[in-house]
DNA sequence: CTGCTTAATTAACATAAGTGAATGCGCGGC
DNA sequence: GCCGCGCATTCACTTATGTTAATTAAGCAG
């Protein structure tokens, strides 16, 4: 089993009890890729084939709107899953681009293979409805922090977090991410190596 | 059958296929409840026992912080479910209120039953799943629309979505939900009087 | 290593939303 | 039906972020 497996084995451990046998099936489903930086896992307009389960490296997932902007909308780490849901599920071209920030490893899962593992492996179908409840619980928490903090506070709380994107990131998706424009991220910036944090 | 039972029936139908006989069986685990406008369905602080399915009225979610600002997070109307998701996953404390802002009736799943039905309906499981995922995706694109739009434009989307909710939601909780002050809702709302949309 | 392209920084000015305060209207409770 | 309090509105002023533009720094291809 090679490392990306185990570090999803671990990850569904943490939500559900997953038998060795059943896992060893499931894992047949995956398949790994690398991705260099600066390639897509996906494109705007692309149909959404694949699930990526992220196992190392750095993907930020955006869309481009009609005057050219970059709306920043995932940055995902390893240990997360990455795709645009909406082109998975539906079969309809996707909204966001997916790229990779740095050198990243994933585990891919088809639609097909998405959808026998939710029929054959009942507890694969609930580790997903886990992850997506959480993933959805994370978002409404993030809107209650875009409307309550400042810009300033969303930064330094992201970098608390994610402290490893700093160098792998460009500022200007930090930015787009904070929903902000990266001459303001600069200025907050520059505000905090002054008068501290 | 009562009519809430109907209107869930029709919802369930629209992502899965459920037998008759199921919803039957799946029914006897819901219980309809009513709430008079200003009721409280859930308080800040309490566990999330149960998830409301909504049939007639319109509900709210909010969280209040330390400063005593209200933050609305969800304005449920027909066909909506609503709770404090976090709260009923993990059993912890809740962080949000909700409240019924006119009068409005529910069908409400315990724990205990939606448990039940998940083992015992995998087809209920996978309904939820589908359910949680298009929250998901809505919530992604309300964060995209926040970035990218102005009040104005958020506001004018709004209540072109949900109408309905115009005449039974006070202003300071649209405000709220748009993430701007009572005032600055008022002075968007001349500005569209003034000089049209 | 060199040079080109893109990213980050800085600054001056513009704008949208926040703040605090005064006014008046309307709904709900009696 | 009347009263009072909360809600909505308006206004003057403040503040955070956006915009435009110029400058410097950094990454990358050849």
């Amino acid at each position: 089993m090679n490392d990306g497996l185990k570090i999803l084995q671990d990850h569904l451990a943490l939500k559900v009890d997953i038998k060795q046998i059943d896992f060893q099936k499931f894992s047949n489903y995956t398949v790994t890729k690398h991705f260099n930086k600066g390639e897509y896992f996906l494109r705007q307009g692309q149909a959404a084939r694949y699930l990526a389960f992220l196992f190392k490296g750095v993907m930020c997932s955006y869309a481009i709107d009609n005057k050219g902007e970059k709306h920043v909308i995932q940055i995902a780490v390893e240990g997360h899953w990455i795709s645009d849901l909406f082109s998975f599920l539906t079969r309809e071209p996707a909204n966001y681009y997916i790229e990779a920030m740095e050198s990243t490893e994933v585990l891919l899962l088809s639609q097909e293979n998405f959808d026998r593992a939710c029929v054959e492996f009942p507890v694969f179908e609930r580790y997903f409805r886990l992850l997506i409840q959480s993933a959805f619980i994370n978002l409404q928490r993030r809107i209650t922090h875009i409307y309550k903090d400042s810009a300033k506070d969303r930064y330094l709380r992201l970098i608390a977090e994610k402290p490893e994107i700093v160098h792998s990131v460009p500022q200007h998706y930090l930015a787009s991410f904070l929903g902000i424009k990266p001459q303001s991220l600069s200025r907050i910036r520059s505000e905090i190596a002054r008068s501290g944090r």
